[in-house]
DNA sequence: GCCAACGTTGGC
DNA sequence: GCCAACGTTGGC
Protein backbone atom coordinates (compact mmCIF):
# COMPACT_ATOMS: atom_id res chain seq x y z
CA UNK A 1 0.00 0.00 0.00
CA UNK A 2 3.11 2.28 0.82
CA UNK A 3 3.52 3.21 -3.25
CA UNK A 4 5.42 6.74 -2.23
CA UNK A 5 2.68 8.81 -3.89
CA UNK A 6 0.04 10.63 -1.79
CA UNK A 7 -2.13 8.86 0.48
CA UNK A 8 -5.32 10.64 2.30
CA UNK A 9 -6.64 10.09 5.67
CA UNK A 10 -9.38 10.61 8.13
CA UNK A 11 -8.73 11.54 11.65
CA UNK A 12 -10.85 11.60 14.17
CA UNK A 13 -10.66 13.83 17.03
CA UNK A 14 -13.38 15.11 19.84
CA UNK A 15 -13.36 18.53 19.75
CA UNK A 16 -13.81 19.09 23.86
CA UNK A 17 -10.62 17.09 23.93
CA UNK A 18 -8.46 18.26 20.48
CA UNK A 19 -10.67 20.71 17.94
CA UNK A 20 -9.32 22.37 14.89
CA UNK A 21 -9.35 25.29 16.55
CA UNK A 22 -6.93 24.29 18.90
CA UNK A 23 -4.75 22.43 15.99
CA UNK A 24 -4.90 26.18 14.21
CA UNK A 25 -3.83 27.66 17.30
CA UNK A 26 -1.04 24.95 17.96
CA UNK A 27 0.08 24.74 13.64
CA UNK A 28 1.29 21.51 14.83
CA UNK A 29 0.77 18.90 16.79
CA UNK A 30 1.77 15.13 17.90
CA UNK A 31 -1.19 12.76 17.37
CA UNK A 32 -0.89 10.73 20.78
CA UNK A 33 -2.86 8.33 21.87
CA UNK A 34 -3.81 6.07 19.25
CA UNK A 35 -4.10 2.34 20.76
CA UNK A 36 -5.66 0.71 18.26
CA UNK A 37 -3.89 -1.83 16.17
CA UNK A 38 -5.06 -1.25 12.34
CA UNK A 39 -4.87 2.41 13.05
CA UNK A 40 -1.05 1.99 14.02
CA UNK A 41 -0.35 0.19 11.52
CA UNK A 42 -1.91 2.82 8.95
CA UNK A 43 0.27 5.07 10.78
CA UNK A 44 3.53 2.92 11.01
CA UNK A 45 3.02 1.47 7.38
CA UNK A 46 1.84 3.82 5.28
CA UNK A 47 1.71 7.26 6.20
CA UNK A 48 4.27 9.51 4.03
CA UNK A 49 5.12 13.11 5.03
CA UNK A 50 2.66 15.31 2.83
CA UNK A 51 -0.01 12.95 3.27
CA UNK A 52 -3.47 15.22 3.65
CA UNK A 53 -6.17 15.02 6.55
CA UNK A 54 -9.52 14.98 6.46
CA UNK A 55 -10.37 16.34 10.45
CA UNK A 56 -13.55 14.44 11.96
CA UNK A 57 -14.87 15.87 14.45
CA UNK A 58 -16.74 12.62 16.66
CA UNK A 59 -18.76 12.99 19.44
CA UNK A 60 -20.09 16.34 18.41
CA UNK A 61 -23.06 17.46 17.52
CA UNK A 62 -23.58 16.79 14.60
CA UNK A 63 -20.47 14.90 13.81
CA UNK A 64 -18.80 15.40 10.56
CA UNK A 65 -15.59 16.99 8.54
CA UNK A 66 -14.36 20.28 9.90
CA UNK A 67 -11.44 20.72 7.98
CA UNK A 68 -8.07 19.66 6.32
CA UNK A 69 -4.67 18.76 7.97
CA UNK A 70 -1.17 17.39 7.01
CA UNK A 71 1.14 14.50 7.82
CA UNK A 72 4.15 16.68 9.24
CA UNK A 73 6.28 14.17 10.40
CA UNK A 74 6.08 10.29 9.90
CA UNK A 75 5.58 7.79 11.99
CA UNK A 76 7.94 7.48 15.63
CA UNK A 77 7.57 5.66 19.33
CA UNK A 78 4.99 7.33 21.22
CA UNK A 79 6.64 7.85 24.66
CA UNK A 80 3.26 8.20 26.61
CA UNK A 81 3.09 4.68 25.99
CA UNK A 82 5.90 3.71 28.63
CA UNK A 83 5.34 6.84 30.69
CA UNK A 84 2.90 5.38 33.87
CA UNK A 85 2.09 8.88 34.72
CA UNK A 86 0.09 8.95 31.56
CA UNK A 87 -3.60 8.10 30.62
CA UNK A 88 -1.93 6.62 27.39
CA UNK A 89 0.46 4.41 29.41
CA UNK A 90 0.85 0.40 28.00
CA UNK A 91 2.49 -1.47 30.50
CA UNK A 92 3.27 -3.55 27.72
CA UNK A 93 4.64 -0.97 25.91
CA UNK A 94 9.25 0.13 26.70
CA UNK A 95 11.53 2.07 25.04
CA UNK A 96 13.22 -1.06 24.32
CA UNK A 97 10.51 -2.21 22.64
CA UNK A 98 7.76 0.39 21.96
CA UNK A 99 3.96 -0.95 20.91
CA UNK A 100 2.60 2.25 19.57
CA UNK A 101 3.61 4.63 17.22
CA UNK A 102 2.16 8.77 16.53
CA UNK A 103 3.17 11.35 13.75
CA UNK A 104 2.61 14.65 13.99
CA UNK A 105 0.07 16.61 12.16
CA UNK A 106 -0.04 20.06 10.65
CA UNK A 107 -3.08 22.60 10.40
CA UNK A 108 -4.06 22.94 6.89
CA UNK A 109 -7.15 24.82 6.24
CA UNK A 110 -10.59 24.99 8.39
CA UNK A 111 -13.52 24.50 6.73
CA UNK A 112 -16.70 27.34 6.10
CA UNK A 113 -18.81 24.92 7.60
CA UNK A 114 -18.87 21.41 8.92
CA UNK A 115 -20.05 18.64 6.40
CA UNK A 116 -22.12 16.56 8.47
CA UNK A 117 -21.44 12.82 8.59
CA UNK A 118 -25.37 12.83 8.12
CA UNK A 119 -24.54 14.98 4.38
CA UNK A 120 -21.14 12.66 3.86
CA UNK A 121 -24.07 9.18 4.27
CA UNK A 122 -26.59 10.82 1.75
CA UNK A 123 -23.90 11.54 -0.94
CA UNK A 124 -24.16 9.71 -3.49
CA UNK A 125 -20.78 9.80 -4.39
CA UNK A 126 -19.47 8.92 -0.84
CA UNK A 127 -21.47 5.31 -0.28
CA UNK A 128 -17.95 3.39 -0.35
CA UNK A 129 -16.50 5.65 1.96
CA UNK A 130 -15.29 3.88 5.27
CA UNK A 131 -16.68 6.99 7.42
CA UNK A 132 -20.05 6.04 6.36
CA UNK A 133 -20.29 2.43 6.70
CA UNK A 134 -22.41 1.67 9.87
CA UNK A 135 -20.33 0.32 13.13
CA UNK A 136 -16.84 2.17 11.29
CA UNK A 137 -15.46 3.10 14.43
CA UNK A 138 -11.88 3.60 13.33
CA UNK A 139 -10.43 6.72 14.47
CA UNK A 140 -7.96 6.78 11.24
CA UNK A 141 -9.24 5.76 8.09
CA UNK A 142 -7.88 5.41 4.91
CA UNK A 143 -9.51 7.83 2.36
CA UNK A 144 -9.88 7.49 -1.73
CA UNK A 145 -8.38 10.33 -3.57
CA UNK A 146 -11.77 11.07 -5.65
CA UNK A 147 -13.56 10.45 -1.85
CA UNK A 148 -11.22 13.41 -0.55
CA UNK A 149 -11.67 16.06 -3.36
CA UNK A 150 -15.25 15.75 -2.88
CA UNK A 151 -15.65 16.35 0.88
CA UNK A 152 -12.77 19.06 0.53
CA UNK A 153 -15.16 20.94 -2.38
CA UNK A 154 -18.30 20.34 0.18
CA UNK A 155 -15.92 22.22 2.73
CA UNK A 156 -14.39 24.94 0.41
CA UNK A 157 -17.26 25.93 -2.05
C1' DG B 1 -27.17 8.95 28.79
C1' DC B 2 -28.09 4.78 26.15
C1' DC B 3 -26.45 1.04 23.94
C1' DA B 4 -24.89 -1.55 19.68
C1' DA B 5 -20.83 -2.73 17.58
C1' DC B 6 -16.44 -3.80 18.02
C1' DG B 7 -11.67 -4.84 19.98
C1' DT B 8 -8.99 -6.77 23.69
C1' DT B 9 -8.02 -9.68 27.54
C1' DG B 10 -7.29 -13.71 29.93
C1' DG B 11 -8.97 -18.19 31.88
C1' DC B 12 -9.35 -22.56 30.38
C1' DG C 1 -6.81 -21.24 20.23
C1' DC C 2 -11.61 -20.57 21.84
C1' DC C 3 -14.73 -17.51 23.60
C1' DA C 4 -17.00 -15.06 27.56
C1' DA C 5 -16.37 -11.00 29.93
C1' DC C 6 -15.16 -6.61 29.80
C1' DG C 7 -13.98 -1.89 28.14
C1' DT C 8 -14.37 1.59 24.57
C1' DT C 9 -16.23 4.15 20.77
C1' DG C 10 -19.28 7.20 19.03
C1' DG C 11 -23.87 8.00 16.78
C1' DC C 12 -28.18 8.95 18.26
Amino acid sequence: MSTGKQNYWLFKSEPYIYSIDDLKRDGKTHWEGVRNYQARNFMRDDMRKGDLILYYHSNADPPGVIGIARVAKEAYPDHLSWDNKSNYFDPKSSKENPRWVMVDVEFVEKFDRLIPLAELKRHPDLKEMMVVKPGMRLSIQPVEEKHFKIVHDLGTS
